[in-house]
DNA sequence: TTATATGCATTGTCTGCCTAGGTATGCAAG
DNA sequence: CTTGCATACCTAGGCAGACAATGCATATAA
């Protein structure tokens, strides 16, 4: 795996909802697909993907509904709501922010340098 | 308060870290320097400043010593052991890299198009 | 039959932020 | 003197969520 888990926890839902809303509706494609886009850096167990997106579903922000599959058993295919999409922009002003905070904080490399 | 507490916990130790061999030695300083740094956004409440500063001194990566000061009571002064410096150069890296690939996930702004 | 890839799900453990309290000192206002 | 406020530290308990481990189901290949 990559990364500490605490790191993970405040950014996974906005990862999955982008990650879905760019056309990736299924557990496993979904994993696979954020090890792709992350280089390898980011990979979240089973254990902790499959629940997250119940828990996005349960908030309204997932629906999902069940196809066969070629290969394999069925697949659960999730796509956004309007709540979804509404939400993953606010999750994506919220990541800017906030990591912006902290790069300027740490000095790491790509902090805007803008403010203050 | 600024952000979702779920943000914070991936990115406090090293702020924390950092604030310190900053030369921000106190607990009721560095909180106030948090805040001044990361221009409001960031702002731990005491009962995760606290415990977070213990934890750093208990796995070796601070030292503290108590000082009277002029008004209030006394200040427990932090400073970052050697193994301490090493960590903060370690989280430091390991939050750029995770960072960028957020925002490269994500498509925000500031992430390095350099890579892929 | 066994192994491997695909695919979803859950249980139990552990970590750590938060809320909500508490303690102590110094000073100013009433 | 008491109340309030800034300074300054600490802790208990609740709760959310990532992880490891395990299990189940389907398809193909050795």
């Amino acid at each position: 795996m990559g990364t500490r888990p605490d790191l993970l926890r405040g950014a996974l839902d906005a990862v999955l909802l982008e990650v879905i809303s760019a056309g990736k509706t299924y557990g496993y494609e979904i994993a696979r697909e954020i090890e792709v886009r992350s280089a390898g850096q980011l990979l979240p167990q089973e254990g902790t993907l499959y629940p997250a997106l119940h828990r996005l579903e349960k908030r309204g922000y997932l629906k999902a509904d069940w196809r066969d599959s070629p290969e394999g058993r069925a697949r659960k295919h999730y796509r956004l709501t309007a709540e979804g999409r509404r939400k993953l922009a606010a999750l994506r002003q919220e990541w800017e922010q906030f990591s912006q905070s902290v790069s300027r904080i740490l000095g790491t490399a790509h902090a805007a340098w803008e403010g203050i």
